[in-house]
RNA sequence: GGGGAGUUUCCGGAGCGGUCAAACGGGGCAGACUGUAAAUCUGUUGGCUCAGCCUUCGCAGGUUCGAAUCCUGCACUCCCCA
């Protein structure tokens, strides 16, 4: 055992862990607040979040529990990741409105990978230090009879039934696996802190019921006198009411196969304006000093009260890079900030580098092509319908010359005046979608 | 095991056997306004070879000139009783 007051990746501890929390808003309810505060300063605790791979990526939602555990790991306290590999056979109904379908465990097992070596990289970016064990280890192969008598017997129903989390599925009406989700999130705590010493565990304000039976039950089997921590922070939401981390299309996922960096860049820069702030603290490292600076000056008087549209933007475009950058990597996330300068700045297609690009032949465009097919092809339209109501809205663009006419054809005479470099097409659908055609 | 209610277009939720591609709300898209924001207003919102045609109302059959609307069976969900 190495020198307790140094980490396992050699970060020296520090106090004022929880104040830095709350600071950035990573904090909503705690089990013990004053002990847990004097536990975090007194020397380095090891805790623990759970992420469950129901999906083929992260979203920016799953990352709210990632910045914390960075938080936590700069102030020198010993961050595990667990996989879910266990419990998502089972499947959360905290705050579900129905049962999630059933996935299979070759599903789970390729998500679980794809989502650690998510998180594995992002946390690398940050330099942070920490373990990802997979509970399906633990889970797996558990014996029914034993796990009923040993951690079963410890779980009330009554009490369950009383947690916020299930009342809606209460009425809704909630299957007996489900039910038992709660069992295995505790036993994986119980499990972590018989081996690992693991002393606290987070996660959002949808957990708290789990969380909460899991430090019941750590007490339960392993006694009044060892101490066992809760913290939940609190379900980010915006301002506008949608719901966080789902753009149009759905969630903003951290895979740039599925959400380009430029697109991704673009939730953040057009986040409400009420979210700035937030979103800075939640979604970056930056110090309190420098959000200010970011916003505008002192705490009292940034852009954002005083309506200074400037300083929004330019605190928005901030949020954005630095956001893209953890994400995706410094350069791609400048690439992102200039390619949308270019575009929205001069009010015309200026860089076209980060547009999704389609090829198209010369002698095909020699030939001619609808305009509808063309922005079904480029993928701005999902149909040739949704292609007609765009250019009869007046929604349609191509080289910056508005197109009205359903009936256009597009062909090699479009090229030139206005369009990218070597004669590229860029077809515009609304104000902030592009696309273009590279002609072979 | 018994009884009852239900399954509708992205979501919620209407829907006298014909005039239903299906009210209304939300969401989405587009236009105006603007700050690549919010709010607001307007239009639009199954597909196509588009004045017509095709596919949709849990699944499979049936009645009918004609069904999302009636009948039969099946599946799933919820509620009550045992």
């Amino acid at each position: 055992m190495a020198d307790a007051r140094v980490a396992a990746d050699g970060v020296p501890h520090t106090p004022g862990a929880l104040d830095r929390l709350k600071e950035r808003g990573f904090f909503a309810q705690c089990t013990d607040e004053e002990r847990l505060r004097a536990r975090l300063d007194e020397g380095p605790v090891t805790f623990y979040v759970g992420v469950d791979p129901t999906g083929d990526s992260l979203h920016v939602g799953h990352l709210i529990p990632i910045y914390a555990l960075a938080h936590l790991a700069e102030f020198g306290h010993r961050g595990i990741v667990i996989m879910g590999g266990g419990t998502a056979r089972i499947g959360d109904p905290s705050g579900k409105t129905e049962m999630r379908k059933m996935l299979t465990v070759e599903q789970i097992d390729a998500h679980a990978e794809i989502m650690g070596a998510q998180i594995q990289r992002f946390l690398d970016v940050r330099g942070v230090g920490f373990t990802m064990v997979n509970n399906a280890e633990w889970l797996a192969d558990l014996n029914y009879i034993e796990f009923l008598r040993d951690i079963g017997r410890h779980f009330s129903v009554n009490r369950m039934l009383t947690f916020e989390a299930y009342k809606l599925r209460l009425e809704q009406g909630l299957s007996f696996i489900e039910f038992n989700y709660q069992l295995l999130q505790s036993y994986d705590f119980l499990k972590l802190y018989q081996t690992r010493g693991c002393q606290l565990q987070i996660g959002g304000d949808d957990q708290w019921g789990n969380i909460v039976a899991g430090a019941d039950l750590i007490r339960r089997i392993e006694g009044h006198d060892v101490e066992s921590f809760g913290l939940t922070f609190p379900l980010v939401t915006r301002a506008d009411g949608k719901k966080m981390g789902k753009s149009e299309k759905g969630a903003v996922f951290l895979d740039a196969e599925r959400v380009s960096p430029y697109e991704f860049f673009q939730y953040w820069r057009n986040v409400p304006d009420a979210d700035v702030r937030k979103f800075l603290y939640l979604y970056t490292f930056l110090d309190r000093a420098e959000i200010d600076t970011v916003l505008g000056g002192s705490p009292g008087s940034d852009a954002i009260a005083a309506g200074d549209a400037a300083g929004i933007n330019a605190a928005k475009e901030r949020l954005a890079t630095e956001i893209t950058a953890l994400v995706h990597g410094r350069a791609e996330a400048e690439q992102a900030r200039d390619a949308a300068r270019a575009l929205f700045a001069a009010g015309g297609a200026g860089n076209t580098d980060a547009m999704p690009t389609e090829e198209i032949g010369a002698d095909e465009l020699a030939a001619g092509v609808p305009v509808l097919e063309l922005f079904v092809r480029a993928g701005l339209a999902a149909s040739k319908g949704e292609a007609r109501r765009l250019v009869q809205q007046g929604g349609a663009r191509i080289n910056d010359t508005k197109v009205t006419d359903i009936d256009t054809v597009i062909d090699a005479a479009w090229r030139g005046e206005g369009g990218g470099e070597g004669g590229d097409l860029i077809l515009r659908a609304g104000k902030k979608r592009y696309a273009r055609f590279v002609v072979t």
